[in-house]
DNA sequence: CGACCATTTGATATGGATCAAGCGATGTGG
DNA sequence: CCACATCGCTTGATCCATATCAAATGGTCG
């Protein structure tokens, strides 16, 4: 069944003011025409941003905090499709509407832009074309990922995630995990019963240490690499 | 471990000799630049298209037969990322190299185009470069359907690989399944055994009829709807 | 302090994997 | 053209990783 916070789908206006685009040349090498277009946006712990089957009008970028996507199958199982933190662009789909339903884990910012705004600038601009082409191969690659990771075995999945999210979110070996087990159980595809057994099984063995539920020490990378598959 | 055939790596030099393309908007509304420009091969039965790690040079689209791709994991599995049909474009990757080992399912038919040849292509002709993003878009789709289908139960995922592989391959309630129950194994993450045995209870249960292995009549779409989850 | 969550830990159940034959179709060499 | 080897598939018996059910613990906030 769904875990907790069932938020009631509210569709919202984002006040999209689209500055008038720079011209292609005028756009740095590496110009973002979504920081430069989006609105800003805040979302507080748990609300939704978009629901899914909602129409995919708009496209987001997080500048602080951690966002989620799932869907809830037909049984009432959530399934979360991936998590975004600061830097990360969601809600681009392939069709019209929203495969996927995000809600903010944290209190979070987002940069909002309205996809035809973008689009419509990709059709003078090669470079956004690119842009646009290359957020979806990214998220194309992140899905295979993940779905390979859901045939290792849960050890496996857990020292992916963790590595993973120490990756995205430090780039040290200490970090705070911004959503809760069943959050992490839900990505996997585990029980938050398997998620917790085995984070505390890794730290009994030393490779990581857990100062507290949501803080996390990675001990020994050696051994990790080696957890991971 | 590997299931069967494991095929020396060959690299291969598809004679591609890009058509000089037509200019836009002589391109037709629908126009396809792979079936323009694509060069044919042939692949004999389990012979490799690319392998893994190699430069991702060129993009396919299959005329006639069926390509699968796949990975080997560390431990020796073989996780099958997808079937290809006639009609299908696979080969597009979002980095520089092949992340999937491609191979023929059966004896088969692919158009052959280079990958710049298209990227270059795009810079100055849009339906192009909203062609490349479409199929990439797809791709993600279809990674996301079959990462979801991953944590269904083997009832649900072979189910909803008959009724897919029907909708691909003929459209009617009766098929032929090009691939080997190892290889829908391998790509629903589960033992042939288990497809084997959940393919018998289906039979048991007039769901399904199995003139022979690799024929396919579905019987009762309302109750495979059903088991579909 | 007390109520409420999130998390951990324990006991048991189970779906699918693994181990092990058997069977039917296909093809090959004698 | 038959005998036998091979390969793909099915079926049976048992095992095990993870789910499920249940309870205790800990952390947070009014």
């Amino acid at each position: 069944m769904i875990s907790q916070s069932a938020i009631q789908s509210r569709s919202f206006k984002p006040d999209v003011h689209a500055k008038s685009p720079a011209a292609p040349g005028v756009t740095a090498p590496e110009g973002d025409a979504i920081a430069m277009m989006g609105a800003p946006m805040t979302f507080k712990r748990n609300a939704e941003i978009y629901g899914e089957n909602e129409p995919a009008d708009y496209l987001y970028k997080v500048v602080t905090g951690t966002v989620r996507t799932y869907k809830v199958l037909a049984d009432g199982r959530r399934q979360i499709g991936a998590f975004y933190v600061a830097g990360d662009v969601f809600g681009l789909e392939s069709g019209e509407t929203h495969v996927f339903s995000a809600e903010a884990v944290t209190d979070s910012k987002v940069l909002v832009v309205k996809r035809s705004a973008l689009v419509a600038l990709a059709e003078r601009d090669t470079a956004v074309a690119r842009q646009l082409w290359s957020i979806t191969a990214r998220e194309l690659q992140r899905a295979q990922d993940h779905f390979l990771a859901l045939i290792k075995t849960a050890e496996e999945r857990v020292v992916g995630f963790l590595l993973d999210m120490a990756a995205r979110v430090s780039g040290s070996n200490q970090f705070e995990l911004p959503m809760s087990r069943q959050d992490i159980a839900d990505f996997l595809g585990l029980t938050i019963e398997t998620v917790s057994r085995t984070m505390s099984q890794l730290e009994s063995t030393a490779a990581i240490e857990l100062p507290s539920s949501r803080r996390v020490v990675l001990r020994n990378r050696a051994t990790l690499g080696r957890l991971n598959g």
